[in-house]
RNA sequence: GGAGAGAUGGCCGAGUGGUCGAAGGCGCUCGCCUGCUAAGCGAGUACACGGGGUAACCUGUGUCGCGGGUCCGAAUCCCGCUCUCUCCGCCA
């Protein structure tokens, strides 16, 4: 969420920054609430105040029964004032309230200005995509050859975009989850958490999936909603808290299924595991301060990167550009694998700091030193990394000539040794 | 699912209609004292939203789980809800 104040004290910037994001952005309402609700709350506070003089008025020594019903008279005014305007205000704040939560961040200054995906720009490559010697398959066709992936069977019991992985398959996802967790809590710093994959509203809001988003979420009953990602019960472990100072940067690293409706996609990706309604993922969140943060996010990239690396997988590292940004996020970087099979680069995680916007949203604060003001946090996440599609990347990557597919030298301790998924 | 208990400031814990943003203690911060990381003394120690000021700061209002009600006035009385804890049952 946005600073209101600032909001309001800089109406035509913030349109302006706002539009590049696509669309054009009218203000005027929210200043218009804002104005109003200032005035409201004025009146119901000097109001009160009035109420309280009057209701002094009955303590002091020597009231006569004539001045008592007099006084009665008055403050029985006063309250019925009062209770409108409160209407009146809560009424303002919910309207407000309501604009300003579906009111998606600011681009950063670095993030590129552009109107989709094309106008992203690739920031730094590591690695020399693939060439084989014969024709490249794709991964559902790899792993179904393989036993490995069965999507006969995932539409059986949960229908279209699920996958069941099997024997080898299974535990090449198992071990890419404790390869990537081991990783960045003994090399990076991170602390491990397993959070719920059932979270509640407040979790959703803080984070910017709702209200927004609602089509994109399982919701399930109780008002509870199936995790999108990591980001949102690790980034709500410290919601409606004011952090030490000294705790930050607070690191975290966890694993978890990630449950996504795609409502939208339709035709995108039907085949394979690229786009599915559950998948795993390994995510890294920040709690940094504002002058840390960018820093921070460099080095979140970095942390993501080394996966790759470690994998041995070609990837580009690209800034999204401001049309291409997600809704919460201020500044993001996505690292694309190169698929031989798909024959491009497809994101397999995605970086992104958001400032103080989630922070605002879900209460995050620290106090700098005792005694200060506390200030919103800044908060960063990224994919460290999304297994399912790094089990995509491996398939493509190592496949051979025969079907097979060799295992990334890194990952072998993981897997008890084993240096190839044979065809069987 | 059944029965009971509770929800107050960073923590513990008083408070049953006005003088309560809230006693007392602990913790913490600053200062004093003390010849040595202890003890003692003094002061301070929530958050939000308005208004004023360059600022330090001053000032109004609200907040004692949440929402509603009674009343001139509610932490205190009434109603509803949520959550937590204990016991029983069930259960990975």
């Amino acid at each position: 969420m946005l600073d209101l104040k600032y909001v309001v004290e800089h109406l035509d910037e913030v349109a302006e920054r706002l539009s590049t994001r696509g669309g054009r952005v009218d203000l005027e309402p929210l200043k218009e609430l804002a104005t109003h609700r200032r005035t409201a709350v004025t009146s119901r506070d000097s109001a009160r105040a009035e109420l309280k003089t009057v209701s002094d008025g009955f303590r002091q020594p020597g009231v006569t029964p004539e001045r008592r019903e007099e006084l009665r008279a008055t403050s029985k005014a006063l309250g019925e004032g009062i209770t409108l305007l409160e209407a009146e205000v809560t009424d303002l704040e919910t309207r407000l309230q309501d604009v300003l939560l579906n009111l998606p961040n600011l681009p950063n200054a670095a993030t590129p200005v552009g109107a989709s995906a094309d106008d992203n720009v690739i920031v730094r490559s590591w690695g020399t995509p693939r060439v084989l010697d014969f024709p490249a398959k794709e991964h559902w066709e790899l792993g179904e050859n393989l036993g490995i992936l069965d999507f006969e069977a995932a539409r059986k019991i949960s229908g279209a975009r699920f996958v069941v992985y099997r024997g080898l398959g299974a535990r090449l996802e198992r071990a890419l989850a404790s390869f990537m967790l081991d990783l960045h809590t003994t090399k990076h710093g991170y602390t491990e958490i397993l959070p719920p994959f059932l979270v509640n509203r407040d979790c959703m809001v803080g984070t910017g999936q709702l209200p927004k988003f609602v089509e994109e979420a399982y919701v399930a009953t109780d008002d509870m909603y199936l995790v999108p990602t990591a980001e949102v019960p690790v980034t709500n472990l410290h919601r409606e808290e004011i952090l030490d100072a000294s705790r930050l940067p607070i690191c975290y690293v966890a694993y978890s299924a990630c449950f996504r409706r795609e409502a939208g996609s339709h035709g995108k990706d039907v085949k394979g595991m690229t786009r599915v309604h559950q998948f795993q993922k390994v995510e890294m969140v920040k709690f940094t301060t504002p002058e840390t943060s960018e820093a921070e996010h460099e080095a979140l990239v970095c942390n993501a990167e080394s996966i790759l690396q470690a994998l041995e997988l070609p990837y580009r590292v690209v800034a999204l550009c401001s049309g291409d940004l997600g809704f919460s996020a201020s500044k993001c970087y996505d690292l694309e694998v190169h698929l031989p099979g798909q024959g491009s680069f497809r994101e397999i995680s995605s970086c992104s700091n958001f400032e103080d916007y989630q922070a605002r949203r879900a209460s995050i604060r620290y106090r700098p030193a005792p005694g200060e003001k506390p200030r919103f946090v800044h908060t960063i996440n990224g994919s460290g990394l999304a297994i399912g599609r790094t089990v995509i990347a491996i398939l493509e990557n190592y496949q051979q000539a025969d079907g097979s597919v060799t295992i990334p030298t890194a990952l072998r301790p993981y897997l008890g040794g084993l240096e190839i998924i044979p065809n069987p």
